[in-house]
DNA sequence: CGATCTCAACTGACATGTTAGTTGACAGGT
DNA sequence: ACCTGTCAACTAACATGTCAGTTGAGATCG
């Protein structure tokens, strides 16, 4: 098994100038390095290893592997081993079911519904995201990406909701980083954020939906080829 | 304070003839009592108090927290105490918000899909639930009420979504244990359902949407006069 | 009598010792 | 050469001891 990293790297190292409890630290930090793909799939994650990384005890080590379980970021075989989840083509099919179903409803709310500020702030965040592309930013076009759908999400006048959908697509986020620095692929998204922002502004929710329904649609079609390329992140 | 139960009452018991490693059968014991509103919103969780109940140490008591935190079911007020979580009308409507684009999109999805025997098995559930609201059996018909909504969740194809799905509307749950025993409430849910199976049966995506869409407001509306009802369960 | 200050008791957070289950390498037999 | 049974080393799970922050009751002062 050599494909299977058996160490933590030192990437991942965020050192505790964070605040709070131990746990979130821990918790947060490991959270991070896995969705920004640092600590790769199939990665075994060592209890001691960490402790020794953040110098700390295990117990907030073991409460912070205990809520990555619960987000499914990682997978714990019982008297074993710990180890980053691997992707999972069908998981990844039911959550782009998903994310379309609250992404749509949520454009369609805010298409009805959005004020002129929000307009101006959608379209303060595209005109980034063009800036971005020009400088082939892969990083900041991510972050502005990623914006742009939260900002979506919290127009619906639902305060947590963006919260809620974030966590509810988490894989989702990660397999996005591998699909994104495909050429040519982030200028397409940026013209897909533009018909979105377009029928918004024209008040069309069924317009709006379909540009989305579109949008979402790009994603899986991309991973699919991803399996062939990347086979030891998926299981 | 009085109306805020101190004591983690004897009334949740479920004792270790579960399997499993023992923090999965206290997170699942406390889990069940919670969405079962034997824990009441407010209700003080004290370690001490439930290792004893369970016979276990802090270890997985904590573990077990760690997780329910994570599901938004407690509270974890640090240094200080955890508490089962109130609700919030807020978070409520969020949760029906989400809860009605995912299913209306299932619903969608399986009116468009549906086979043959998904449509027998759809049948024979609501004929069930049609007995049990003439036995008037309220927690009976909660579940086959629940069974309903997973199955349509499940027949969208999608294995896993309804654990998913479920996952995200753990509050609402709560909140529907003290709905459904309003006087009326069940016969009308029966009905409603029944509209939705006819629509699926006819392979109308579009009623099927309309009629998921009305059967889900009608939470939202009976939950609000709730909060005079129960003041003490929400924050 | 009321506002505030103090302190003891209680809680969760963290550290660390112990136990039991899993795994994979290696020896021995086929 | 291959299968198999054994065992040692490693892991997560669990138990328990210690510490620091919070809270609220009662003492103290205005």
């Amino acid at each position: 098994m050599a494909n299977t990293t058996n160490i933590s790297a030192e990437a991942l190292a965020d050192i505790d100038q964070l605040d709070g409890p131990l746990s979130q630290r821990v918790y947060t930090a490991l959270r991070d390095a896995i969705l920004d793909m640092k600590l790769v799939p199939g990665t075994v994650l060592r209890k001691a290893a960490i402790c020794e990384q953040f110098g700390v005890s295990r117990s907030p080590v073991a409460d912070a592997l205990t809520r990555l379980s619960g987000d499914g970021l990682v997978d714990v075989i019982p008297q074993s081993a710990t180890r980053v989840t691997r992707f999972s083509l069908d998981e990844i099919r039911e959550e782009c079911f998903l994310r379309d179903a609250v992404e749509v409803a949520a454009v369609k709310r805010v298409a009805a519904t959005r004020t002129h500020d929000q307009i101006l702030q959608l379209k303060r965040n595209v005109h980034l995201q063009k800036l971005l592309v020009e400088d082939e930013d892969f990083h900041g076009f991510f972050e502005a990406d990623e914006a742009f759908h939260k900002m979506l999400l919290e127009f619906t006048g639902f305060r947590s909701v963006a919260a809620i959908a974030g966590q509810l697509a988490l894989q989702l986020r990660r397999v996005r980083m591998l699909v994104l620095p495909k050429a040519g692929r982030p200028a397409e998204t940026l013209a897909e954020h533009a018909a979105i922002l377009d029928s918004i502004t024209d008040q069309d929710p069924q317009a709006a939906a379909k540009a989305m329904r579109y949008h979402l649609a790009q994603l899986i079609n991309r991973i699919e080829p991803l399996e062939r390329q990347h086979p030891d992140f998926f299981c």
